[in-house]
RNA sequence: GGCGCUAUCGUCUAACGGUUAGGACAGAGCCCUCUCAAGGCUUAAAUACGGGUUCGAUUCCCGUUAGCGCUACCA
C-alpha cells in the first residue's frame, strides 16, 4: 500500500519549492493508486504563524490536486513523546542536562562537538534522581560510537548512501520544554501514519541517516526515500524569501496569471524528465509519465529576473496551457484579471474578446494590456501621427477615416461584412488596403498593435467604432496641418 | 572546519561506452501576413579542469575546482 504525505511547517509562505514537492507526491500517490496525505509540521511553536498556514492552505487550493487525509503534528503531540521515552527506556538516548544558552547555543559550529561525554555517560541513576529534581534537558539518541560500523540506504533518486555513524552527531528528541524536535515527530508521525514513501526535498538527504536511526530505535521498518533535487535562485544560491522575494511564492505566479495546469507542467520539468522531447504536458500526461528514473540529481536554477519574477520557460508554457483552453474555461479565468482594471466587465464581453487575444497573450493578466480599449469608455491619448499610415500622410489619414465613417455606417458589422466593405473602400481609394486598416485600427483602438481588425471592430460594434473614428479625424483636423 | 550531494548550450534538459552531443525557453535572421501575435524555416550557443580504465569516454574510476546541503533544544 503506497502512502506519501506532504509535510509543510507553517513558517512562511508557500515556496514553489515546497509546490514542487506537493505535486510529486501526488503524482507518485496518483500513478500507483497511492494515498496522500497533507501533514502540517507545526511543532515549533515559536514560529508558527496563522498568515502562513492560510497562505499554504491558499496556495494549495490554487494547485488544486488535493489529498486525501489531513493531520497535524501538534495535535499528535502525545503520540511523539511516547516514542522518545521508549527509546530513552532502551537505553538508545540519554537525558543532557546542558542548560539552553540565551541567543541560541554554542554558535562555535567549526569545532562543533558530536556529543558531550559526561552527559551520555551519565549513569542511569543518576540521571533520573537529576530529571526527579526538576532539572532541565533534553533527550538525545545516542548514536553507536567507535563500531567502525555505518548506517546506509538506497535513495530511489540518489542511489546508495552511507555514513559513518561517527560522522553523526548525538541529534536531539526531545526539547527541554517536551515538545519534539522535527527529526522526532517527523519519524513517530511517518511510522504511525504507515508512510511507505517519503519524497522531500535534497536538503534532508544527510537527515535521512538520522532518521534511519529512530526507526531502528523505535522498532519500525522505515518507509523508502526519494530525495528531490533543490530549486537555487539565478545567482546559485538557495531560493529565500529574505533575498529573492516575491520571486518564491507560488502566489506571485497566480497573482500575474500563470494557470494551475501550466505550473504544474513548469515545476515538474524542473528536476524531473519524461525523456523524451515532450515538453507541454498535461496533469494526465504527468500522471501517467511520472517515475524517480526521471528525477535527476543536481539542482535547477528558478530564472527569474528582476523585471519579471517569473522563469521565461514558465511563461511560455503558460501561453501554450492557455491556447489549450476552451474560449469560455479561458474567459472565465480572464474575468477577475480584467476586473482588476474594469470593475464593471462582464463575461459576455470577455467571452468576445477571448478568441482575439489568446493567442496574443502569455500571461491572464496579459488581458489588462492587450484588451483595454474593449473596456475603456474614452481611449487613452495617443499621437495624432499614429493615425498616419505607412507611405503616407496626413491628408491620407484624414481621407481614409472619412471613407471608412461612411463605409462603416452602413456596413454589415460581422467580420466577412467587414472584410469586404473595408477591402471595398480601399479600392475605391485607389490604395492598398494595409494603408486603408492602419489608420482605422489606430481610431479604433488607439495604437498600432491591435488583434485582427474585423474581428476588433465587430466586438467594439459600429457605435463605439463611428464615435472613435470622428474623434481621430477631429484630432487629424487640429492637430496637423493637412 | 567535518560529512554528504552535484557538475552537458545563458536557463530547463536528452544522449544501452560508439550521435554531425538532440529538444525546449530566451536571443538573432527569414517566410507568412491588415499591425501585433501565432505558425513555419534557419542560425548562434554546452560535455568545469586534470589524470586514469578502454579500440573508443558526456557516460566508468580517482583527484582538483566550484556550487549546494547538513553540521540548532529550525524544519
Amino acid at each position: 500500500m503506497i502512502r506519501v504525505r506532504f509535510a509543510p511547517s507553517p513558517t512562511g509562505y508557500l515556496h514553489i519549492g515546497s509546490a514542487r514537492t506537493f505535486i510529486f507526491n501526488w503524482l507518485f500517490a496518483r500513478r500507483n493508486g497511492g494515498t496522500m496525505i497533507l501533514r502540517i509540521d507545526d511543532t515549533d511553536l515559536e514560529r508558527n504563524t496563522e498568515e502562513s498556514l492560510q497562505s499554504i492552505r491558499d496556495g494549495l487550493k490554487w494547485l488544486g490536486l488535493g489529498w486525501d487525509e489531513r493531520y497535524r503534528q501538534s495535535e499528535r503531540l502525545d503520540l511523539h513523546r511516547a516514542m522518545a521515552q521508549d527509546i530513552l527506556a532502551k537505553g538508545l538516548a540519554y537525558r543532557d542536562f546542558t542548560p539552553l544558552l540565551s541567543g541560541g547555543g554554542t554558535m562555535n559550529a567549526s569545532v562543533a562537538e558530536k556529543f558531550n561525554p559526561d552527559y551520555r555517560q551519565l549513569g542511569t541513576e543518576e540521571s533520573d534522581r537529576r530529571a526527579s529534581a526538576g532539572e532541565a534537558f533534553v533527550i538525545r539518541y545516542r548514536v553507536p560510537r567507535g563500531t567502525g560500523k555505518s548506517v546506509r540506504f538506497t535513495d530511489l533518486v540518489y542511489g546508495e548512501q552511507e555514513k559513518a555513524l561517527d560522522d553523526i552527531e548525538d541529534f536531539a528528541l526531545l526539547r527541554s520544554n517536551g515538545a519534539p524536535t522535527y527529526h522526532l515527530a517527523s519519524c513517530a508521525d511517518d511510522a504511525d501514519l504507515r508512510i511507505s514513501h517519503i519524497i522531500r526535498g535534497q536538503d534532508h538527504l544527510t537527515n535521512t541517516f538520522k532518521h534511519l536511526l529512530v526507526f531502528r530505535a523505535a522498532g519500525v521498518e522505515p518507509p523508502q526515500f526519494a530525495h528531490l533535487p533543490l530549486l537555487l535562485a539565478p545567482d546559485g544560491s538557495k531560493l529565500s524569501k529574505r533575498n529573492h522575494g516575491i520571486a518564491v511564492s507560488i502566489k506571485t505566479y497566480e497573482d500575474k496569471g500563470i494557470i494551475r495546469e501550466a505550473f504544474i507542467n513548469f515545476m515538474c520539468l524542473l528536476g524531473w524528465s519524461p525523456k523524451d522531447d515532450r515538453e507541454v504536458l498535461s496533469l494526465k500526461e504527468l500522471e501517467e509519465l511520472f517515475s524517480f528514473k526521471g528525477v535527476n540529481r543536481s539542482n535547477a536554477i528558478v530564472n527569474f529576473t528582476a523585471q519579471l519574477p517569473l522563469d521565461a520557460k514558465a511563461v511560455a508554457l503558460n501561453a501554450e496551457h492557455l491556447r489549450l483552453l476552451t474560449v469560455e474555461d479561458l474567459a472565465a479565468r480572464l474575468l477577475p484579471f480584467a476586473r482588476q482594471d474594469w470593475p464593471e466587465a462582464r463575461l459576455e464581453k470577455i467571452l468576445q474578446i477571448t478568441p482575439l487575444i489568446r493567442e496574443r497573450i502569455k500571461l491572464l493578466q496579459g488581458i489588462q494590456s492587450a484588451g483595454d480599449f474593449f473596456f475603456a469608455a474614452e481611449l487613452a491619448p495617443y499621437e495624432s501621427s499614429e493615425l498616419i499610415p505607412k507611405k503616407g500622410d496626413a491628408a491620407l489619414a484624414l481621407r481614409v477615416l472619412q471613407q471608412a465613417r461612411e463605409t462603416l455606417a452602413t456596413a454589415d458589422f460581422t467580420h466577412d461584412g467587414l472584410d469586404a466593405a473595408l477591402r471595398g473602400a480601399a479600392e475605391t481609394l485607389g490604395i492598398k488596403a494595409g494603408q486603408m486598416f492602419e489608420p482605422i485600427r489606430v481610431a479604433a483602438c488607439g495604437r498600432k498593435t491591435a488583434p485582427p481588425l474585423f474581428g476588433t471592430l465587430e466586438v467594439l460594434g459600429r457605435e463605439t467604432c463611428l464615435k472613435r473614428i470622428g474623434q481621430a479625424i477631429t484630432k487629424l483636423q487640429t492637430e496637423t496641418t493637412i
